[in-house]
DNA sequence: ACCGAAATTAGGGAAATCCCTTAGCCTTGC
DNA sequence: GCAAGGCTAAGGGATTTCCCTAATTTCGGT
């Protein structure tokens, strides 16, 4: 349950944080964020380029677990500008504890969801009026959720986040039936479906569960829906 | 500023349609087409400004469950050039029928997801060279990425779409026993844990089962895990 | 305050799954 | 060629899930 440093991981390509600067500064930004929630531990990771102390307060805190602005931006569709959630006491909580480490007020946290129950939550901020808000903000909106897109869409496929979504090797054919199974189908119906013994499919199911460390049928099928070995169906 | 605000325009749907006609006319695109996913059922519910023979014949043909260009953008977080499909044999017999109705060769779909597993995807065209296209590309996709999530935004906010996705409301009860269940837990183990008895775990279970429209329990986990009512554990 | 819908609680019996075991055939890799 | 692992198949018995029914409680609406 701890943020951890991305652009430490070593990274093949140019580092993620060096990315983020790019962007502060090609958008006039002053702070940016990024972070994604693994699907199946349901755990924050994140890299930013806020100042070093208010990071570690903000981890300290437990903020990541606890900020409107990445709960709401979870749940949502469309960008959540900050300035909805300032009538709420928790985020005025880290705002105000923000203002002691620059932490700006304006900002913005736009959600970004893959096809496996990754979610990636962009976050920008700048020091400015409300009015001077609204203007930029119309005119880098597009930017930023592009932005945003690419930068989820760049982690997922670096394996920072999936590298632990693919290990436990299935064999197809303990997928094929998993995935019957997931559809619904019965033990009898798979067998019928792949013209098997029923027998067969339930040792095949168990070596499913096996592998995948689970108790039973259905949390097999959890899990491999959360390792998106198999779609829900 | 050409972003469109999409939270002016009002609720019938005839005038998405015309959401259309605008993002056509302001970004030079010949059609562009918007396809919203239901996780439940699996269906796909979609408007266009295609023409209505197009229309009409993609439908006929089945091919929105075949298209290349949908299926590869439901799987992807960044949008899908139609570039990147065309070694697709079926993509290119998509792209074959259409060229008799008028349907441009170059394109882009972009994915959208809601936090409910919803899936909206957004797609333009236009008719022209791959170098014009790249360049045009290049100059709106941030703001075509903006207007898709907007889109898919306004759909789920007020359309059939959300009412399929907030009706299936599992009591607190029924999540908290499913939750149990993909754990790995056995129906006497939830009752255990919650001391009651195991028929009403089992209860509970059927109820979940019939509000998913799932036939097994394991199904049912698996739905309730791909619309994120409960993780996996 | 009352009614009805939904939630929560169970019991009994039928059906399916799960576990342990053995065993032949086929492919892949060293 | 041989070993390892995957796919197939099966019996028997213990456990679990599933289906039908039904009582009690809770809660929003008139």
């Amino acid at each position: 349950m701890s943020v951890i440093d991305l652009s430490k991981i070593p990274v093949p390509e140019q580092n993620l944080r060096s990315y983020l600067d790019t962007v502060c500064e090609t958008y006039e930004l002053d702070f940016a964020a990024y972070a994604g929630i693994d699907p199946i531990q349901q755990t924050i990771h994140g890299f930013v380029n806020y100042p070093e102390d208010w990071q570690a307060h903000y981890v300290k805190q437990g903020f990541q677990h606890k900020d409107p602005a990445l709960l709401m931006a979870s749940r949502s569709i469309a960008p959540v500008d900050w300035q909805r959630l300032r009538k709420e006491s928790m985020f005025e909580k880290i705002l105000l504890a923000g203002q002691e480490f620059g932490i700006p007020e304006q900002g913005l946290t736009i959600p970004v969801r893959g096809p496996y129950g990754d979610v990636g939550l962009f976050s920008v901020t700048r020091n400015c009026t409300d009015h001077d808000w609204k203007l930029l903000k119309a005119s880098i909106l597009g930017d930023l959720q592009h932005a945003a897109v690419h930068l989820h869409d760049h982690v997922m496929k670096t394996n920072i986040l999936t590298r632990r979504l693919t290990h436990p090797s299935l064999s197809i054919r303990e997928i094929e039936i998993l995935q019957w199974v997931a559809a619904g189908k019965s033990q009898q119906d798979v067998a019928d479906i792949l013209s098997i013994s029923n027998r067969t499919v339930e040792v095949h199911l168990r070596s499913c569960r096996m592998k995948l460390g689970a108790l039973t049928t259905a949390q097999a099928v959890g899990r491999a829906i959360g390792l998106s070995m198999i779609h829900p169906v």
